[in-house]
DNA sequence: CTCCAGGTTCCGG
DNA sequence: CCGGAACATGGA
């Protein structure tokens, strides 16, 4: 930590909420900050007293990635006046919602069917340390997350000796889609966000929860409503409390229209809110 | 040992 | 359109 840091300007930024709410698995704290990979860039982050340092050079890209740009306050005014909605948006002031690296974002989703999050952090790792390229920032060595390609070379059973279970089949197919062009992750940033959720479903392993994941996630699109075992909890316990038979599309709708045109914050706000204030479990 | 985790897919009413 | 089951692995 010897390298040099530069300070940037952060107002209304949490970047302990921005990197531990379950956007994104990879950083890992290195002394009192944070240490990552920013496609193939290695990043240094570290929040004091309010001030934002990053690793020398790395300014601009820190500040795109962590989404320094977004109106966080005017996204706040936009979120529906409930009390649920209201408690979550005070606990997670300052918690941004990142702009991933397409390909990373939707096979990192594809790995996360069923895992808690810690294990996918555990597969992203693994993964990283396997197959990816290898970084270096101030001695400290650190992996970005292998190209589509690469995984589309390995074998099922390379990929299962990583944790993958079976979801090793669906990482390997979308890697091989991607990697022969079948689906190109550029394009998708071209569509609308219905036509792009359809192409991303065309992926194994991705249905509507991870291809709205990778949407608000890796492509920007703010209003993706990911309906997780959370989220649908949420929805229940706090929305529609003492009502039978709410089904699936119900809770779809009703969250796609409710939340607004920053539903995707104010789901991530919901969900990490719900996560750490949730029978103890917190700890993300 | 049992239960469940940021789901998807397939199969039978 | 609906509910159920299979699918792997690890931590509580």
């Amino acid at each position: 930590m010897s390298a040099g840091l530069a300070e940037i300007g952060a107002e209304d930024f949490d970047l302990e909420a921005t990197l531990s709410c379950g956007q994104v698995f990879h950083w890992v704290r290195e002394g009192a900050g944070w240490l990552g990979a920013v496609g193939d860039a290695p990043v240094y982050l570290e929040q004091s007293g309010g001030r934002l340092f990053v690793s020398a050079g790395a300014e601009e890209t820190a500040a795109r990635y962590l989404a320094l740009d977004h109106p966080l306050a005017e996204i706040r005014a936009s979120f529906p006046a409930d009390p649920a909605m209201t408690a979550a948006a005070e606990f997670c002031r300052g918690l941004r919602i990142v702009r991933q690296p397409a390909w990373e974002c939707v096979a990192t989703f594809i790995t996360s069917a069923m895992k808690q999050v810690p294990h996918i952090a555990q597969i992203s790792h693994t993964l990283r340390r396997r197959f990816g390229a290898r970084l270096e920032w101030a001695g400290r060595e650190l992996f970005a997350y292998p190209t589509a390609t690469a995984l589309a070379r390995l074998s099922e059973a390379e990929l299962r000796e990583c944790a993958l279970g079976f979801r090793a089949k669906n990482l390997r197919g979308a890697a091989r889609m991607i990697a022969e062009g079948a689906v190109d992750l550029a394009q998708v940033a071209t569509l609308d966000d219905a036509a792009a959720r359809a192409e991303l479903c065309r992926l194994p392993g991705v249905g509507e929860k991870v291809a709205n994941c990778a949407l608000l996630f890796g492509f920007e699109r703010v209003r993706a409503f990911p309906i997780d075992v959370w989220i649908e909890r949420v929805l229940r316990e706090r929305y529609f409390k003492r009502k039978r038979k709410v089904t699936s599309p119900r809770l779809r709708a009703f969250a796609a229209e409710y939340f607004g045109p920053y539903g995707g914050y104010a789901q991530q706000y919901l969900f990490h809110h719900a996560r750490m204030t949730w029978r103890g479990r917190g700890k993300g």
